[in-house]
DNA sequence: TATATGGAACTTGTATACAAGTCGCGAGGA
DNA sequence: TCCTCGCGACTTGTATACAAGTTCCATATA
């Protein structure tokens, strides 16, 4: 249901491995061993069993017993559907939020987005500001839900989300102007909730959800192999 | 992410276990220890866990490292979230459904109704009832996501349900004027699907969900213990 | 040559012993 | 009497040996 911090081992593997396979360190389709991951780390099986069985609920590893545990390919079909699920319960929050929501939470919100100001200004590597811009984008997005009080409905969303979260890193991570554009849907989606503007903040969100799935098609040709079913 | 079938030994401990959470003959907040399950079946700790992990990730289970492992309360905020979801998905779902649904697949559903319509009818044990009917009143839903082409939003929605799940098996499991009125609207949500009749689509889905969530509030209080933070 | 067969080398699944926390109760002392 | 300390009985966490299934290739055989 949602991410819950475990014993320490089997939770650090949990992440390292989880990084790893966002970033496509480990590609789609790669082999990953319980015996040799243990060895990475200098452990036995039993919690990288454990870090395992978490990220293949999340769908990231498939496990063939057996045979073999394998990262799981880029179901572009299942992604379409992760985006529609986050088009339609965001704009059901928002628009809730924008009838209930507490002035005073404002700074917090305008907090964030002079963060993401800060980094898309600052001179760093276009790796380093993918990263990083992420991150913010997620927290802008969990912000608003916690304004709404629609927690829940967050982490839920989070627990699919990470299937998207690989794709795109593979399309246009660190893209400047792909960033830029989030940034600005920000404002003016925020800008939106504060105007009480229902049409354009659904329009916004649908926009903002979509842009970067529908661009950059082409590359996906470039990795045929990660892709499950293409044809 | 969703129930993958595992290797036999435990997704049947995993099987049988949630049947008896859902069931309340595991009470929330009852304590469940490895080693006595795993000595009721006759099997190692090791496939316990691996159905205790399961469990948790569906948040039926809470695990607490060293001191033991326990039934998870009943979180009516996250019930209230779930349900939510639930509408604001199944209103767009089935919007996008009246627009292009295939008239081919009509007897699947109405096979379904016919069904329902024969289980109120015969005599049977409210219990046997309530089961049977919860059992085809999921097939119902999910013939509609399946027609729509969204099987994952499905599927992810699947995921959290069992929380929603437990509540309804303690409010009105078998009750058959609750079972009725189910099947009443299921009626006429397919009607409203055929007939293109929008507004009273997603007004019957709001009902349609809320039932039995709303009602019978009174029953919470006779067992306030499986309940989470009710003040 | 083509085919069947068996075994080696890998995988994950399972059982089990032990490590390491947590909690509570009771003995001993102030 | 009350407090403190520590031991013991629980829990889950970890390591490890072995079971069992899959794959593939070499070898024996028709």
């Amino acid at each position: 249901m949602y991410t819950k911090k475990r014993t320490g081992t089997s939770e650090a593997v949990y992440q390292k491995l989880k990084e790893q396979i966002l970033h496509l360190e480990l590609p789609p389709g790669s082999a990953i061993s319980e015996i040799d991951t243990a060895a990475e780390f200098e452990i036995s099986r039993t919690p990288v069993r454990d870090a395992f069985r978490m990220l293949e609920s999340e769908g990231l590893l498939e496990i063939r017993p057996h045979i073999g545990t394998f990262v799981s390919l880029i179901d572009l079909h299942m992604i379409s559907d992760i985006l529609y699920m986050r088009e339609v319960l965001e704009q059901a929050v928002l628009k809730d939020l924008t009838a209930s929501y507490d002035k005073s939470q404002e700074f917090r919100i305008r907090l964030i987005l002079q963060k993401q100001r800060e980094l898309l200004d600052r001179e760093s590597s276009p790796d380093e500001l993918g990263r990083a811009f992420i991150i913010s984008d997620n927290e802008f997005h969990c912000a608003l839900y916690e304004l709404a009080g629609k927690q829940t409905v967050m982490s839920f969303l989070g627990s699919v989300n990470s299937q998207y979260e690989r794709f795109r890193t593979f399309l246009n991570f660190g893209d400047h102007d792909y960033l830029m554009r989030l940034y600005g849907d920000h404002n003016r989606i925020w800008e939106c909730i504060t105007k009480k503007d229902y049409d354009e903040l659904a329009n916004l969100i649908s926009h903002h959800i979509y842009d970067g799935f529908n661009s950059n098609t082409e590359v996906v040709y470039k990795h045929p192999e990660y892709f499950k079913a293409l044809n």
